[in-house]
DNA sequence: ATATATACATAATTTCCTTATGTATAAAAC
DNA sequence: GTTTTATACATAAGGAAATTATGTATATAT
């Protein structure tokens, strides 16, 4: 890492895809699909994620539902419909930027 | 645009990517590039590029050099030394934090 | 004469994250 | 058997980097 500053304002959209494709999902196991999915390369944490899911939550875009597996507090959340549209439109905006700062640090492969 | 918020964090990166290509460039000349180069998608507020200009200038990356053109003012900026390896260090971050941000949101295709 | 473009700057505020800390249970290690 | 690590949530203090608003000044276009 080193380049955490990077991911900044991407959290969000994040959490949104991996909901979109996962149906639901519950914090602590968002930090560990992520960290597996980029190899160790982003790690979420509890101070980000929590708020986050907090605020998407207060936003309409996320439902919670509270469940107790092996005695321990699990909170699974799920696209609301309002939020797998708009995953859509944040998913857009991403391959968007990603496409444009592909254009601006390596003009010649773009 | 409605993404802005997503480019949070690569300012500095970009900054120092048009400088690598450009060997000296003014401010409002990095907003007009940034403009063209990105077709009006990134739009760099002023509020934004003079505090990091500073910010790069005081942390030895960039040195300045004042010139009056047209009887207007112009701050010229260029790699120091330490900021022509420093820019290196971080197109490479840049790169690795695409590639991590490809293989989230669209994993087929990584 | 007025609006727009060029060219700098900063202050107040907001947003989003890091770091630190707290609670609690389960499993693994020593 | 006790301590560490993993699982699982939460929030508060602080910082970095942006947005928004405002300010100065000259040149060009309408």
């Amino acid at each position: 890492m080193g380049n955490q500053k990077l991911y900044k304002g991407s959290l969000q959209t994040i959490i949104l895809k991996l909901l979109e494709e996962n149906d639901k999902m519950y914090g602590y196991e968002i930090t560990q699909r992520v960290k597996q999915l980029t190899k160790g390369e982003l790690n979420i944490t509890e101070g980000a994620l929590y708020p986050a899911l907090h605020k998407l939550e207060a936003d309409g875009l996320l439902d919670v539902e509270v469940a107790k597996v092996d005695n321990r507090l699990r909170k699974y959340y799920k696209l609301t419909e309002n939020g797998t549209k708009e995953t859509v439109s944040r998913l857009a905006e991403m391959e968007e930027f990603l496409k444009t700062m592909q254009t601006i640090v390596n003009p010649k492969f773009v």
